[in-house]
DNA sequence: TTGACACTTTCCGATATAGGCATATGATGT
DNA sequence: ACATCATATGCCTATATCGGAAAGTGTCAA
């Protein structure tokens, strides 16, 4: 098995740095593809390639407009990200430098002792 | 070129689901490597492998107690990563599924008048 | 020293990625 | 129909992944 697909999540998707760039660039509001690609100084069909993945993860929209295809955020995607994220805040935000991990340690012992091998 | 290396940040590094696993169970204290491999049904060689790339990351740490290796949470790196996406809340948060849209038509629109052709 | 334990590393294969370049698709204008 | 502009897709290569299996390192106990 190879790394899992970079379609397979937002996750994977913006793993990448060049797509997070486009996402960036995207909070400005709709953008052509040729616009992408210059303002990140990469190749027109790199930009479309990029664009393909946020596509299929549901991150981006697409509008036709002329012979443009206008792309514009679908930034719901990033939310579970985000919340997942958040879960871990409060591990930054504060004490949970060296004192608290004090406190983990003894729940780690006491976790410990009961020998049990088995639990949930 | 492939993929950017799941060594070199953190967005590559948490876009693998087991990874991530691992870091949650990271978050009720400090874990021994075999306790870590049960609890997320892997093979022990690949939660090392595994928990190898999060210390690259410097997203845990590790602690030698007899026999045992007792990785440890350090959530810090995650922080640029919960920021970054905090930078899209706001699309996500209110107003902006449709009616705000508008509004990026418009400056979408001035955006393209000028009909300039060539900018730098 | 020997053995058992906890973990790490190496070797292997299958997969799919990012990027360059060429080409195909699709809409617009004449 | 044709040329042109704006994008998309196909083909190619190098690279690094995840996973399994096996072998290596290091610690403790007798």
């Amino acid at each position: 098995m190879a790394r899992a697909a970079t379609t397979s999540d937002a996750f994977n998707a913006i793993a990448e740095r060049q797509r997070r760039e486009i996402l960036v660039l995207l909070q400005g509001g709709e953008r052509p593809v040729a616009e992408l690609a210059r303002g990140l100084g990469m190749s027109q069909p790199q930009a479309s390639k990029h664009l393909r993945v946020l596509r299929e993860v549901e991150l981006v929209r697409v509008r036709r407009v002329g012979k443009q295809r206008l792309y514009g955020l679908d930034a719901r995607g990033l939310r579970p990200v985000h919340e997942w994220l958040g879960g871990f805040e409060r591990f930054w935000s504060g004490s949970f430098d060296r004192l608290d991990e004090y406190v983990q340690d003894l729940k780690q012992a006491r976790r410990e002792e009961p020998s049990d091998g088995d639990g949930q």
